[in-house]
DNA sequence: GCAAATTTCCTAAAACCTTTAGGCTTCTGT
DNA sequence: ACAGAAGCCTAAAGGTTTTAGGAAATTTGC
């Protein structure tokens, strides 16, 4: 009988569109091994079991989402930058839902540590150099622009705001465009904010 | 022998103990038959199954986060509604990571209609009350909270903003005062923006 | 108070997924 | 051609889900 012609980088690959189709909790090397029409042992050859798998695929969704960031991000800054990367991660998460749930499977330190996502993480830093904020207020708005863009599609992809009255495009550009004037006009972190409308009581957080 | 007086309540809430332990994946009816100290086909006469068994935590969560948020927020309105809502928001999460988990439990829309998720998302439209908004641009500041909320709390869980910088707590703190900031200045939907910083040059989106 | 009805929990079993062990067969290089 | 390596297979054990049907404990009705 001919071989399936099997390797680690087909399995992946085949496992990213199982994803994408079935979602990623319900890629498992069973379902692998029926859609290669091989005995599920023969995977083993190649993978180190589920948690590889999972692990390979993330890496891979890592690895395309930042490739298609630094592409977008190549020449734009500042506002430009910023509705780039949006579009990119929001577009990536849309097109291959499979693939951008394996995108925040958790992996362990070291391996996360070699993975394209340092390098995505670098990138969304770098969208802020169009803006100016420095130190530590540079790191809670990389925190707030991953906040978003994470929580937006996440609640997106589950449904949350289909059927609504604004269609959740509009939303998105919309949200975008006030980040972006946000970042701009970054407020000073002073300690007594309350810049512009009534009196602020200083009400106890708990 | 005794019985062991389960019923579907005590099933969830132990269920939901189970999930803050060990993770919402990890629920399993065996481990939860284990737990119990009775015999996995035990528990099917009080559940319809393992997706019923998720549901009832889920629905659980829902109702918990949202009494919370729900006392959080009587009486105060504005800035400190915003702060009440996002410190009881986080505080559930880290407090019960499982059932945070069980909260984004993707619910069939009959179930999801009746759930106290409703009742959430109400909660979280009448904090924008105490600044000016409507329509749609309340609708997109309404997303981009939630969006903010969950994908902030997500990161977080995931171990992302640990082990650098600025504590998460603090971030988070930064994060809850801007956005109170950009919802009490929220910008005018002007089409051509580009308000107060360098010209804006009209780069195509793509 | 007790028998009947009901509920609760059990054993048994089938179906599916994961993982390991070990064997035959197909390639590859010399 | 043939020895070694690599690829895919059968077999088997262990775990989870779910259904079917039985036995014991509780509750109910008289």
């Amino acid at each position: 009988m001919p071989r399936a012609g099997l390797s680690a980088e087909r399995i992946i690959g085949e496992a990213a569109e199982l994803a994408d189709e079935v979602g990623f909790e319900q890629v498992t090397v069973s379902a692998l091994a029926r859609r290669f029409g091989v005995r599920v042992a023969s995977l083993y050859s190649h993978l180190d079991g589920s948690h590889d798998l999972r692990t390979g695929i993330a890496l891979l969704a890592l690895e395309e989402l930042t490739d298609r960031a630094a592409t977008a991000l190549a020449g734009r800054a500042g506002r430009a930058a910023l509705l780039a990367f949006a579009e990119v991660y929001r577009d990536y998460a849309r097109q291959h839902p499979g693939r951008y749930a394996a995108s925040r499977y958790r992996l362990d330190p070291e391996t996360a540590a070699a993975s394209a996502g340092v390098r995505h993480a670098r990138l969304l830093r770098a969208v802020l150099r169009g803006y100016d904020l420095t130190g530590d207020e540079q790191t809670h708005a990389v925190r707030l622009l991953g906040s978003v863009f994470h929580g937006y599609v996440s609640l997106e992809l589950e449904g949350g705001f289909s059927h609504s009255a604004p269609d959740s495009e509009r939303s998105w550009a919309r949200i975008v465009e006030v980040l972006d004037g946000l970042l701009r006009n970054w407020p000073d972190p002073s300690h007594s904010d309350a810049s512009r409308t009534e009196a602020s009581q200083p009400e106890a957080s708990q």
